[in-house]
DNA sequence: GCGGTCCGAATTGTATACCAAATTGCGTGC
DNA sequence: GCACGCAATTTGGTATACAATTCGGACCGC
């Protein structure tokens, strides 16, 4: 059955130079630019991923994904290449990709992601409170105001766990980019969705929790408030030290996912 | 005079089986195993760039390498792509690729280099800290040994400095090793080189500096074999930061690379 | 002589076709 | 029922073609 996708792949879309040499008078203009093939290829994948769309564990097959993404195999390949190298897709032999599957979703990996965020978002945190004072205080306020929209969020009956999330994603990014330099900035831009797998999956089960992070993130603004960096730093090691452990009871509860 | 070397780019290598339809009758082998031509061209093309015998700024073409490394165009594609993403290849206009150099030193990434590298060897230097005491005390006297033949190559007249480099990475690698997981492991083994690329260019203009980081290297050490983490974690960043300080006076008196 | 403009060459991004190695799964023989 | 082997699938790599850009330089008008 998947053998009849095979040929025609990527063949109704646009650039329609198909054919080899002559006919070249076909003009039909591309849909995409062509330098985002690879790039929305690359976002799509990740967004499913990160959404949970593509169960962690499922497999990745070139000619597949490039038959539903309506490109050919080149991008694709790139996409998934890039997607390896940042932790989203796994390899089953190391080094080649022979078999790319989503990586899964285990308690230890949760862990090790969970500490390099840590370690990472500390040190921007503490480069954040460097700033000049009034930026400071602008921020301080800024991320006051998500923390205190986040804690109304998730104490509201039902907690809004979708709006909580995004809020939470904000105040933590908001602290970033403000002391980051462009790589660091990178990093976590591509580490942090990764946490994000795990707390879209296990968020609802550790409401409860809510409301130690909600006093890690007070402590968080404060020090930054303060223009204590050192302070800021554990604050922002605690919290995600505090989430890493949060999650992993429920990790080891609730399943591990696509490992198997 | 680059135009001659255009179309036979690749064309004397391996496989041979070039002509479209038949002729699948020559065999030829393959002097590397497929799987290993894009890692090996990655690895080649790291390993230049690191001893700066790519020099900073410097252009790299797609044929041309191609051509120099004896592949095709595609496993140089993927080198070049995860070289980019990793930080040893920057690219000119940002998101594509259009244009690809290697990545110039500036004070202002080194910065950031360093920050990041501490801010990762230091989580992972806790978690060594963490290790039951026996193999715990074995890391440390590992350390030590590595240390003080680190400070003789260095103190020695003149200081041997490619030896006292060797030395000094393996030092960070093992204290990392010991206590980070596969991802963790992943992003250094990918920083440092980062960070040495700083260190073989200016380490000879900071011998007066060895002592310092001597004495750092030292408290590193002693806190791991208390099994202090937080200690460890904070002589490690303490050692990073004074590095970041040491070079980063250097690199601005003799000069950037590549950055014009 | 100088600035602007246009052309062509070089380079990259994507598509295709094809092949070989590796793996997997299935069927067959014992 | 088990092991073995063969065939199908999938991937990594080569080669080729081509469109879109970009860049440098030649050419032109002033």
């Amino acid at each position: 059955m998947t053998r009849s996708t095979t040929k025609n792949a990527a063949g109704e879309h646009g650039t329609a130079g198909a054919h080899p040499r002559h006919a070249t008078s076909r003009r039909a203009i591309r849909l995409v630019p062509r330098r985002e093939v690879t790039s929305s290829a690359y976002q799509r994948l990740r967004d499913l991923i990160v959404a949970g769309r593509l169960a962690p564990g499922a497999p990745l097959v070139e000619t597949e994904l490039s038959a539903r993404l309506s490109v050919s195999r080149t991008p694709v390949r790139a996409a998934l290449q890039r997607l390896q190298q940042e932790g989203f897709v796994s390899a089953s032999r190391a080094g080649t990709m022979l078999r790319a599957a989503v990586a899964p979703l285990t308690a230890e990996d949760m862990r090790e992601v969970f500490l390099m965020v840590g370690a990472l978002e500390s040190a921007a945190a503490r480069m954040a409170a460097e700033l000049e004072p009034a930026s400071r205080q602008a921020l301080a306020d800024e991320m006051a105001r998500l923390a205190d929209e986040l804690h109304a969020a998730s104490s509201s009956r039902p907690p809004d766990i979708v709006r909580a999330h995004e809020l939470h994603v904000r105040f933590h990014r908001l602290c970033t980019a403000a002391g980051a330099g462009p790589r660091l900035l990178a990093e976590l831009d591509v580490l942090q969705p990764q946490a994000e797998r795990y707390e879209r999956i296990y968020a609802s089960a550790i409401v409860h929790a809510f409301d130690e992070a909600s006093r890690e993130h007070a402590a968080i603004v404060e020090a930054l408030r303060d223009g204590d960096g050192v302070g800021v730093e554990r604050a922002v090691q605690r919290n995600w030290r505090g989430s890493a452990e949060r999650y992993g009871q429920v990790v080891t509860i609730l399943g591990e996912r696509g490992n198997w």
